[in-house]
DNA sequence: ATGAAAGCGCTAACAA
DNA sequence: TTGTTAGCGCTTTCAT
């Protein structure tokens, strides 16, 4: 029965037969291990690109005891910041020829226990689990192979989860803002029980208070345009010159934001600054004005733990704890009064 | 040398002596193959249990000549569009136990040259190629396993191509325009060049004449919101009422244009009706008023292509050409006056 | 510098 | 109903 595509089976002893050599040779020649008289090896090569050998990777990852494969499972299913962080981690991946296993856990434990076994059953040498916030996720306990957490942490301390620094990235928006010489500063961000909420609250707090200058207001709703829309009213009916900057905590917000307050009649960033976070493009530059925002460097996030995955895989410490990476100011319209 | 991680090296052998059995026996008793007394069944099952056996999948892939993988080609790097077509594909495969190996081609031919090989290397038992728009890409030629386009068309008629149908989705639009009162219809899209552009702009005249009603303005541009807000004003100079209904070709488009018009004084759905396309819910829902749009039903693209490739895998035809699934008219409030 | 042989862990045909 | 025996295609000692 088996499969009927079995045309292009050309293996190592077709390959040694046409080189005539014996398969370990060709094995070693192909491979750039063992002494080889460079003569033999060209040979071996000719012979192989003559019948298209392509080296049956399953026979070499049973051989060889490892796969040079690494499974992504992705905790709450795909999910827009998941875009960058995948594309970090192929990144970093396809630099030390592994692929990527896919698994979409999609917030549900069932399925992600059934992902997960699923991935030790095909021997992946490592494993990166991904979330779409910075909010802490189930560790996925000990496994005989390495494992890092992107962007979602693991409530085990013992795990290493990378992360972006939420925040410094509040801190650099505040400073941003005081450098361009605004005084009475709002936060205005999504959930109060979001860990990123929370974090970008204390960066933002303690950077204000470090600068002398005032905490004006703190808006916690949700992470929607309409939400930064509704703060903008709530700011707006405040008496002039109440609030001189805003810092929110993602780009669809500010969007909101700057929306509500044109609309109100306030300008931006004339009289009120404007900061984002997430710098996503789609929002950030449609946004009117063009929103200054924080960028957690998504990609970089997913090439380093992609990165330290692999330096595990081959024999490194892992490591542990919360690794955050710093974010960067990026500087668009909506904060620099000109 | 290998992987130091032996440690949980439990083998059929294990399992086998531990049950008082052979290992041909344990294979099929875990696998339901064969013909085994329920009760030799259950101490396999219960050995594998206590020794927590985890099936080797690379060796199993070895010796059955088939890998239960499948290969995901993204022809230009992860958009927006991936993500659910992910999600779909991922619904079918996992339903079949098969796994997907990702490979993000950037729309670099050398580097998609390098990933197919890899993915043939790796024995993948099929292909699924993705684009992020309905234009053509080229075909990646013949190879020993089935693959299917899907959402990007393949230059090759012999290929297999899986996405929405556009020129469905604008007549859709049009008739919902029409029933609802509308009769001189406006499209505003993206580039020309685009086969999208194309195809939903000869589905709005089909539709239009067959309604019997006039095409006031087609505008072509680009697929951002700026570009809609741009049209919003060439729209709003022409004297009131030239227009009461524009068909976008995008959300993005759509939100620019209803932003504009808004601004431009003119009442978006009471004096002209809006429809976008993708329902985008981060535009759609955040557009004011939110948006009626053309949904590709992107999930439902990718749970359909993937459940073809299955099937072809598993020896069926695969069939030609392309294969156009119908889009879907969401309701919201940019259309309907009331 | 190269060949021979064993083995990675599983499945599947054939025997018993 | 179960065990035995060959492989699957490659890598890797160990001889030569």
């Amino acid at each position: 029965m088996a499969s009927a595509r079995n045309e292009s089976a050309v293996t190592v002893r077709d390959v040694a037969q046409l080189a005539g050599v014996s398969p370990g040779t060709v094995s070693k020649a192909l491979n750039g291990q063992g002494q080889l008289r460079e003569e033999t090896r060209q040979r071996v090569q000719e012979a192989a690109d003559k019948l298209r050998f392509r080296p049956n990777q399953v026979a070499r990852s049973l051989a060889e005891g490892r796969t040079y494969t690494v499974g992504m499972l992705t905790s709450d299913s795909f999910g827009r910041f998941t875009l960058p962080l995948m594309e970090g981690i192929e990144d970093s991946l396809g630099a030390g020829k592994v692929s990527t296993l896919l698994c979409d856990g999609r917030g549900d434990p069932l399925r992600e226990r059934h992902y997960l076994a699923e991935l030790l059953n095909r021997r992946v040498d490592g494993i990166v689990v991904t979330g779409r916030r910075p909010d802490a996720r189930r560790s996925v306990g000990q496994l005989p192979i390495p494992v890092v957490y992107v962007l979602g942490r693991s409530d085990d301390p013992g795990d290493l989860s990378v992360t972006n620094d939420d925040e410094q990235g509040a801190r650099l928006a505040v400073e941003h803002l005081v450098a361009h010489g605004r005084t009475r500063l709002a936060y205005v961000s999504g959930p109060a029980h979001h860990l990123s909420t929370q974090l970008r609250q204390q960066g933002f707090e303690a950077a204000a208070a470090a600068a002398g200058v005032e905490v004006a207001d703190v808006l916690l709703g949700r992470w929607s345009e309409a939400w930064g829309r509704t703060a903008a009213q709530m700011l707006a009916r405040r008496t002039g010159g109440a609030v001189d900057a805003v810092f929110c905590g993602s780009d669809q917000i500010a969007r909101g934001l700057t929306d509500g307050l044109r609309e109100a009649g306030v300008r931006v960033p004339v009289e009120v600054s404007v900061v984002g976070f997430d710098n996503w493009d789609v929002m950030a530059e449609a946004a009117r004005p063009p929103l200054t925002t924080i960028d957690p460097r998504l990609v970089r996030l997913g090439r380093e733990s992609a990165s330290r995955l692999l330096a595990a895989i081959d024999g490194a410490e892992l490591g542990q704890g919360v690794v955050a990476q710093p974010c960067e100011l990026v500087i668009r319209e909506s904060s620099v009064p000109t």
